[in-house]
DNA sequence: CATAACTGTAGAACAATGTTCTATACTTGT
DNA sequence: ACAAGTATAGAACATTGTTCTACAGTTATG
């Protein structure tokens, strides 16, 4: 009696999308390999072309992926529309610092003959649209005037992305870096006045 | 009577920095391999070991001097210190956006096995200083109080890196970008008070 | 001018990469 | 029990970074 070395269908996908976070927490980009991603995941490297397009499907679902998990981490509402805001632009962070491989994915690193689909691209919208829905909520209670709620949202997430990335990439001055995010934050909500 | 097909020495060096900007602006960090490099430069692909420390360092080279150019272009000193400052943020995006292959080399991409030397970082660390004398620059005329330098700096670089980075990735949603970039830079200006 | 030291070039060679193909063997549904 | 579907192993190919070697053009020195 021999164990069985096949892995069943249902689980390959789930588990390649693993591995391939995995290898990029860990290693980076140059570890992502259609043979390495095999091996974490215990299947053939063929699965990589049977279950998704290649290399570029894995990335896609990632991407794609990263996007959703982004926007539901800054999707916050309670009954304190300035409160969310601040705390969706600390949930920004959070979960760049906490899923360090899908940010890559996502920002840090353009892949080999890798472009995302516009289905992936309006992942990324919808993430945009949540943080244009906090402002929107602001200037219902009076604050944020005479800003558009596009630009505004556009304006702090390239703040937050701009300050992980530089943060993940290891280009960041800063010596108490949750304190200079923070100051980050303030700045931005005073300036909107 | 054959012409010669050799290059002199002192000509390989800039031949092969010019052609490793031109391949990145035109085609991206794929293109960037030894053999494209040697065949734009018209030098041996073995050149690029002779001359440099291989590909890692034409990229070192690069990377270098992209933060020494990006250095120059924010150093702007008039007798305004404010507006001296809202010049430097516009500059940066201007840097970015003309010099898209040394902003791929110096944010964008970790390219294979290359990690910037501490020699490397410095050049980055003395950009950062730039923004730093001019966040000094304008507490000096009673500006900006209450922030310390260094962590205004490091807001106002990742406010510019991230807008930057996100347009030159395609993940933009202004559709004025040009306005949305000075509405960033006023929010900031107006939220250091 | 002649000769030696230096240096750029061409080309082969190697391991690792993404990708495709084929034959085999396991799983599943009827 | 049997047929269809699917995961696997392994070979194969082009391209990549890198190293090595033999050769030829350039430059410095006598």
């Amino acid at each position: 009696m021999t164990k069985s070395t096949r892995t069943p269908s249902v689980e390959i996908t789930p588990g390649v999308l693993r591995a391939g976070i995995q290898i990029l927490d860990t290693e980076g980009p140059d570890g992502f390999t259609v043979r390495a991603l095999a091996v974490r995941a215990g299947v053939a490297p063929m699965a990589i072309y049977n279950h998704f397009d290649g290399l570029n499907g894995v990335l896609e679902a990632l991407f794609t992926q990263g996007f959703s998990t982004l926007h539901e981490a800054v999707d916050i509402r309670t009954d304190n529309p300035l409160a969310d805001f601040m705390s969706a632009g600390l949930a920004y962070r959070s979960f760049a610092l906490e899923n360090p491989g899908l940010y890559t994915i996502m920002f840090l690193h353009r892949f080999r003959n890798f472009e995302p689909s516009p289905a992936a691209l309006y992942a990324a919208a919808m993430a945009h649209q949540a943080l244009v829905a906090h402002v929107e909520r602001c200037q219902e209670s009076g604050l944020f005037p005479g800003v558009s709620p596009n630009d505004a949202a556009q304006v702090i997430w390239s703040a937050c992305h701009g300050y992980v990335s530089l943060e993940l990439i290891g280009i960041n001055f800063s010596v108490k870096r949750d304190e200079t995010y923070a100051v980050m934050l303030e700045t931005l909500r005073d300036g909107f006045g």
